[in-house]
DNA sequence: CCGGGCTATTCAGTTTCACTAGGTACCGGT
DNA sequence: ACCGGTACCTAGTGAAACTGAATAGCCCGG
């Protein structure tokens, strides 16, 4: 992956996790399987791992440890109250930054 | 500032602050000021100057001393050729981020 | 004439986050 | 018995932005 993506990720990775988790509880193999099918093509394991015990350390998500089938005990994150005001908040500053982008993007080079 | 726009900053700041200066050249205070007239309202200054220095290592810019009316003399910085290309690279990275995150906006939730 | 206020830049130290590069553990099929 | 797939975890590295200063030139008012 690009440095430029990378570094554009910052802070952004923990929103798309909070959004996905809002849809659905899931796991992390699994969050990670998604955002690889969407096109994040080599988001490390390791890093959604991180990010994961770093929201449920904040309080954003609940955790539940599931059996599995094949392999060890899935831990299934679910977005709680706290976890979804903090999304919210995370699209209104998302919503912000598009926008302030989009005008720079255009118009800008005023004198 | 909240936290949340601090991290999601991170690789974006260089990219507006390099397509400021693909309108027109200008000096890290100007920068400064013109951000906090466009909502980013407190960036700390120490870091538009340390992006300044370091996006003029890394050659994306040209610089020139240009004596003040009124203090120091100003370093003012103009695009150049590599950083025009890395301004282009910005936008397909910055394009593809919005396009994914519009996508999880609106279709939350899918089984 | 000198201190405060504006312009303008620089720096040391800290924090946050993603990456690298592994390792652990459990299961099924060959 | 081993390999490949599922599932999770960790230690150390590097990049970027922040805090909270210090430095320095110029002009104006008391």
């Amino acid at each position: 992956m690009g440095k430029q993506e990378t570094e554009m990720l910052k802070g952004t990775l923990e929103g798309i996790v909070l959004a996905i988790l809002s849809g659905r509880p899931a796991h992390g193999y699994e969050i990670t399987a998604w955002l690889r099918e969407r096109g994040f093509s080599d988001i490390a394991e390791g890093t959604v791992y991180a990010l994961l015990i770093r929201i449920e350390q904040r309080g954003l998500v609940d955790v539940e440890k599931v059996p599995s089938e094949k392999g060890p005990p899935r831990k299934v994150y679910s977005l709680n109250g706290r976890g979804h005001t903090h999304l919210e908040e995370f699209w209104r500053t998302w919503t912000f930054l598009v926008e302030r982008l989009e005008q720079l993007r255009e118009g800008e080079s005023r004198p």
